[in-house]
DNA sequence: CGACTCGGTAGCTCTACGCTTACCGTTCAT
DNA sequence: ATGAACGGTAAGCGTAGAGCTACCGAGTCG
């Protein structure tokens, strides 16, 4: 499940992959349709596209001697999910600091990064 | 907008760059405590943190001699729009691709695979 | 049954970039 | 003032991988 994420966005990082991916979230395509369509060669669109297949965020079926290729719902579920994960977390801990920040601006202009205040930043023991 | 999704998942894309940005969502962290818990150099990390930084997805702000980062809740956002964006689109043609099939399964057991029925594949004239 | 289209695979080249060691600036403690 | 901790930058190396050309199998028309 979520390690479905990490391996989708180690695809995304690619752009040309990326892009690949954009147009098929647009419609779905032929292989040859968007080799046609980017600066790559029709092999390069081929081998990104076992690519993404492999990883889950595409699927593909045949039609004559077509290779339809849409996106997985469920790849692109698995992205939303890891994403929520680190938006929740990222959320939570943005609103502690500004909580500190505001208490710190209230205490006055005192500089707050004194060496007792162990913060935030402590390892669990 | 969408800009920096796109540059934020180029950056995601390495799998050493995510762990630091995992690591930053469950809570922030100075450089050297994050090289401590990872098997790279501590100025790898520092190479890592830059490129977040400058992708927006981080922040970082002094305290002491230590860096402290934390994510960046607008780059997050900005990462969660785009694949908002990839997700509706996705789900919008997966349900069109369902009453396809149905329509499919309901005409009989036959082959739609013929050359006239140019589906959904074709360009726009 | 040939001729054609479409797409996947093999083998290779070459660039991008992730990591390391070394060095230096900055800030805090004694 | 001097030493130590922390971290950013420089230069270089080595490898992963994105791209190409060439080839071949599968399916579709005449």
């Amino acid at each position: 499940m979520s390690a479905y994420g990490d391996a989708g966005l180690g695809l995304l990082g690619d752009p040309m992959r990326r892009a690949i991916f954009e147009m098929l979230a647009r419609r779905p395509s032929a292989v040859g349709d968007l080799a046609e369509q980017l600066p790559i060669s029709r092999p390069a669109v081929s081998q990104h596209l076992k690519a993404l297949k492999d990883g889950g965020l595409v699927v593909a079926h045949a039609e004559g001697t077509r290779r339809i290729y849409r996106l997985d719902p469920q790849g692109v579920a698995a992205l939303r999910t890891w994403l929520d994960g680190v938006w929740e977390h990222a959320l939570a801990d943005f609103h502690k600091f500004a909580e500190q920040s505001v208490a710190d601006e209230a205490a006055g202009t005192d500089h707050p990064a004194s060496h007792s205040t162990h913060d935030s930043t402590r390892e669990l023991p």
